[in-house]
DNA sequence: ATAGTAGTAGCACGATCGTTCGTGCTGTAC
DNA sequence: GTACAGCACGAACGATCGTGCTACTACTAT
């Protein structure tokens, strides 16, 4: 049995965040209990509480471990891929990828929360729900951008409207993989991602795209 | 004061689930409380159960009003549309009016409880959710398939790709209307399901389309 | 060796949860 | 007029909620 450390102290709280998360996409983040979350971790509520003022800073923090954890796992592995109409098909490539490796047990966690928050009233919690959406939706419209700015999407092409429209057919995957118990969503969302993607594109965008499909095959 | 009448159960009981609905899309089923609805009635915790066996029950019961409110507000309009192209359109358009006119004051009912139990374990409540989209993704796909076969889309055009493609539309519309207080992410609703209507709609398709914004002026 | 600090546990609080029970009122049927 | 069914109520149940307060332990700094 491991005695507490000076360090401890992080360590306890980043695992009872990624608990927290876990729980969260599943139960939504008004369905954690901190009862329910010490038990999970065989800790008692009160050791557990101590580390955050209110349930709220809790799920602050948790919203914040989460970004942290997509960061890793969605964003940063597409952003090696050059910018562009790549990295724009790199990003619901790395999404899907990360719906089905299960990052999150209750599948993406944002868009959980967002569901859970988006007929509430505003508050910390609900804000900061909404500025990590506006984030990954921005990503994809600035992407999106860039790869008309290089040619590679038709000079009419309205990147917040394809980036909605990638948005939407990626989040419906989200929903039904798991609503259905159907890992075949994911491929209903390649589909609609490549159709829109190539109907946008530019000859020099299907090229772009298709070197890496081929380099990829 | 009115007293109770002998056929006043089934009134009060309709009371109660027009509340559950409209709190359930706000908060989710589970969010619901037996207290609060109550409350929110003018009535005893106890007198409310007692039309009831169980929270599960309610929540059971709440869902099969909501589907009717559902049928009324958005499948009945559009079915009084030709079948085809034509009312697949009114389908989406009905839908996206139903968010507009805020049927539920938390946005689509079955979009919130759909994101409430995707990532739940099985249980009566979560299979009559998922029935419920089953059905509501059915009935797209069906009127799809009965375009295709009027000739108004494409061989090549596959019903359950389409209609998941729409179905993520409108869903996406649903949240970030709400998220962002922004009415404006109807209209990108609309533009992608007319994008994607016409690029499958045959000649045939686009005629149909076409007279009927022609005859709305 | 001593004081101080960080981390956890124990215990208790008021509130609220879903649920049960007994009671009383009202209108209908005999 | 009396019995009954339908409906709602208040009180109370054990459980759990979020949140404090206190005490103990292990480590650090002096």
């Amino acid at each position: 049995m491991t005695r507490p450390n000076r360090a401890d102290g992080l360590e306890t709280r980043r695992a009872i965040l990624r608990t927290a998360a876990d729980l969260a996409s599943v139960d939504g983040l008004e369905g954690i209990t901190i009862g329910r979350l010490a038990t999970e971790l065989g800790m008692s509520k009160s050791g557990l509480f101590a580390h955050f003022g209110s349930k709220e800073d809790l799920q602050l923090a948790t919203i914040e471990h989460a970004r942290q954890r997509y960061v890793d796992e969605v964003l940063s592995p597409a952003l090696s891929e050059p910018a562009g109409i790549v990295r724009l098909q790199a990003l619901c490539e790395s999404f899907l990828s990360y719906v089905a490796r299960d990052v999150f047990p209750g599948g993406c966690f944002f868009a959980a929360t967002m569901a859970e928050y988006d007929g509430k009233p505003d508050g910390p919690v609900r804000d900061l729900v909404a500025d990590c959406q506006e984030q990954w939706m921005g990503t994809l419209e600035r992407t999106a951008a860039r790869a008309r700015e290089e040619g590679q999407l038709r000079p009419g092409c309205d990147p917040r409207q394809l980036a909605f429209e990638l948005e939407a057919a990626l989040l419906a995957a989200n929903w039904y993989v798991h609503l259905h118990h159907d890992a075949s969503f994911l491929d209903r969302a390649r589909q609609a991602v490549h159709t829109r993607l190539t109907a946008e594109a530019t000859a020099r965008g299907r090229t772009a795209l298709g070197s890496v499909r081929q380099r990829r095959g």
